[in-house]
DNA sequence: CAGTATCCATTTCGATACTG
DNA sequence: CAGTATCGAAATGGATACTG
């Protein structure tokens, strides 16, 4: 860490957060990740090395506390880490208003599919086992297909066939399903435009977008302060 | 600027912002300058050559527009950029709520006397010609004094001895003083406890804090949203 | 005043492989 | 699972001097 030689907070501030995906980590670990392996999930182009590395630092800084219970490590936010959502917070809604634009290589269906596993309202959806099948139409076969499943108050999600009744399919582009994840479209304008189409019984139809919803920072976003 | 791969507006707006200085660029423009040089007063410890480079960046980024009126060249936040003063506000008080410390190369006698001539609440100040000398006694005596003066509308700040009747003399250390206008502590314990003095006639003895005040982000802090 | 030019030490980071 | 070890390429940025 490098300093700035200013007394000013935002300098202060910058010293410990302005380093490559130190921000990112603590996204995720505001997300919910508890472990080294689950944090990595989120922040899959890092290297383990550098990860370490970060965590290491934001512990240090009092950011992060680890502890390790027995052979499993465990990361938690300390109260000083967790008041860093109002930072991350302003970042991603900032980041939602005035960057559109996507590249290709900033869409990622793992990444997709992990972060709407996590966020999904479990509770909008039936009580049983419920699956939807996502048919991603311009993306390589062995990323293309993916299964979410809710049932009782679990989620998961896997890019391999499950076994399970399929409820749904969603047929879309990853740019599609990723813009509307993130809230720079809406279900309802996407669906009418036929850039996505849902199969199922028609109460199914109608529930999906409601299942799915959009990200944590699209939620936000929805709600102007 | 390197890239992360990911969707999240969080990762695409620190694709912009987590350089290193970017940020206190723009909080420098935020606090109202307009050119080269005025911004390099509220980073002066960066070469000339990477604040070109960082407005650059800023400008093909969209935050900030240059306009050259023939040989002056003019540096204004697009829309865009006005809009971090989110993302500015939520690191200044983060910052401010959670480090504390400051080393000693913190402390910058020019930069706090720089941000005090500019934040300060004119409007409260008397309105003829007004001198607040300031005394520090605990830097090398080249920028152990300084003169802060308000006339009418305008302000000033120098560190040579203007010439004009003094109407107060503040005498401190600097990390004091940069401890209040920061807003970890108050003008009234500082005064009460002695570390700082303030000498006048009895009027203006006690109307210096409020000719003073405290940083912007500080004022901030003291309202809780 | 408003920047450029140059140069190199240092850091940083990514890739890959490996370990208890 | 939870990291560490190693290495080299790239870039980052600080210092200094210079220009129209």
């Amino acid at each position: 860490m490098s300093t700035y030689g200013q007394f000013c907070p935002v300098a202060k501030a910058m010293e410990v957060l302005d380093e490559r995906w130190t921000l990112l980590v603590v996204r995720e670990l505001l997300a919910g990740s508890k472990h080294f392996n689950e944090v990595r999930r989120g922040v899959p182009k890092m290297s383990p090395t550098l990860l370490s590395k970060r965590l290491r630092s934001l512990e240090r800084h009092g950011i992060v506390e680890r502890t390790s219970n027995g052979s499993r490590a465990t990361y938690a936010l300390t109260p000083c880490g967790r008041d860093l959502v109002g930072v991350v917070t302003a970042m991603g809604l900032w980041g939602l208003r005035w960057i559109g634009e996507m590249g290709e290589d900033d869409l990622d269906p793992h990444l997709l599919m992990w972060d709407m596993q996590r966020t999904i309202p479990i509770h909008a959806w039936p009580r049983g086992r419920t699956v939807v099948r996502f048919d991603l139409d311009d993306v390589a076969p062995k990323s293309a297909r993916w299964w979410l499943m809710v049932n009782g108050d679990v989620s998961d999600v896997c890019d391999f066939d499950p076994g399970h009744d399929i409820d749904a399919i969603v047929s879309t582009g990853l740019r599609t399903l990723t813009r509307i994840w993130r809230g720079d479209e809406s279900w309802e304008l996407a669906l009418r435009a036929g850039s996505v189409t849902v199969g199922g019984t028609s109460d199914v139809r109608r529930a999906v977008p409601g299942w799915l919803g959009q990200s944590t920072l699209a939620q936000l976003a929805a709600v102007p302060a």
